[in-house]
DNA sequence: TGCTTTAAACTAGCGGTGTAAGTTTTAACA
DNA sequence: TGTTAAAACTTACACCGCTAGTTTAAAGCA
């Protein structure tokens, strides 16, 4: 085949079809060829669209950052608005854990992901947080997100019960694995709880 | 060359070259043709040593891990222990940027991540804490250490700056990058405090 | 001591990867 | 209508993790 008359490929067609294969099958079973038989073409030919496999991952990851509600900034006091925030950005990472582990090296120059850091860190110095201490406090929020939905805290356990024998403590480890949304769900809420509590009284 | 008189590898020494190769140029850089061409031995030498590539990864974050400082947990009071176990652990992981993907993914069944685990899950649940709240406080530290050591907030940012122009609060974004381990360290610190000390106001 | 087994290196090779180069046909434009 | 650019193709390179089988020396045992 050489060019067809309706092209067969775009660049929305080629993320769509990347981003449902990572949340399916995970990163790792992303490769150019597999991408390419599943959107019925030759694997060098996505090159046509993309330069690299990372501007793909790129385009995926920032994709999913483009669903995140910012709304609340404009809106809302900032204690509000940085809560409302932090569990949309959760609850959609939670919808895509496979490409977080990309999100968690951060906005590189994605357009969504600068996006957002320029709405969170703008929304705290308007609020009359230092520039240091805006920065510090959205660097802060990223890792209790990212951290929160990365590979999950609790499937970071091995499930092998005899594994855990010599380790008193934590011999119901394995159980986690079964609980293991709630337990990040937790941990996260209790984090969002603290930070703004504590930033809270520490801006009166 | 057959079985030499004395044996050119050891898993120490498989272990120390692999370490050195992912702190020197990134995990990427470490295949197993290369590991071995920096120890003198053909590739599949390396499978006499170790079953898979992942072995070899998975000793390589043990190490790093059996390095942080757990002495503070039997011998101080849990506020300062867990400060002084955070602080020891994310130096450790700033000394060794380039694992720490790998660690953030959970303790997997290596047994300096299980004792770590057990360490802090342990000394929180003898101080009094529920084992609910004890599993999410160990899940938040986890959190906050490796997401202030993962990639780094300021080095995800791009460097390029007229990047920033159409985001008016990030005009100086690009000089993060120059400041990233203080931004690091900032934002870890505050997190330290805000989480201690609000834990520590419930817990009276 | 001599025989057997095992350990630790080797070479060859399989199927997969990202991507570069060059070809062909079609669509779009001057 | 002729030229150019786009979008598919095929081929191929260098590398990847890993397997299989071979060779030789070391270690264990009668």
């Amino acid at each position: 085949m050489a060019r067809p008359r309706q092209a067969l490929l775009t660049r929305d067609r080629i993320v769509e079809a990347a981003s449902a294969l990572i949340d399916a099958e995970g990163l790792d079973a992303l490769s150019m060829r597999r991408l390419a038989t599943e959107l019925g073409v030759q694997g060098p030919s996505l090159y046509n669209h993309f330069a690299t496999k990372a501007e793909i991952v790129d385009a995926v990851a920032d994709a999913v950052v483009s669903k995140v509600d910012l709304s609340a900034f404009g809106r809302c006091e900032w204690p509000y608005a940085l809560r409302s925030w932090a569990k949309s950005y959760r609850a959609v990472l939670a919808e895509h854990p496979n490409i977080v582990p990309v999100l968690a090296q951060g906005p590189g120059r994605r357009p969504a992901g600068l996006a957002m850091a320029e709405a969170v860190y703008g929304a705290l110095v308007e609020a009359g947080w230092s520039y240091a201490r805006a920065t510090h406090i959205g660097a802060l929020m990223r890792y209790l997100v990212t951290g929160s939905a990365l590979g999950s805290f609790a499937l970071g356990f091995d499930v092998d019960p005899q594994l855990y024998e010599r380790y008193p403590h934590l011999h119901h480890a394995p159980r986690l694995a079964e609980h293991h949304e709630a337990v990040d769900e937790g941990a996260f809420e209790l984090g969002l709880d603290l930070l703004i509590t504590g930033l809270e009284m520490e801006s009166r």
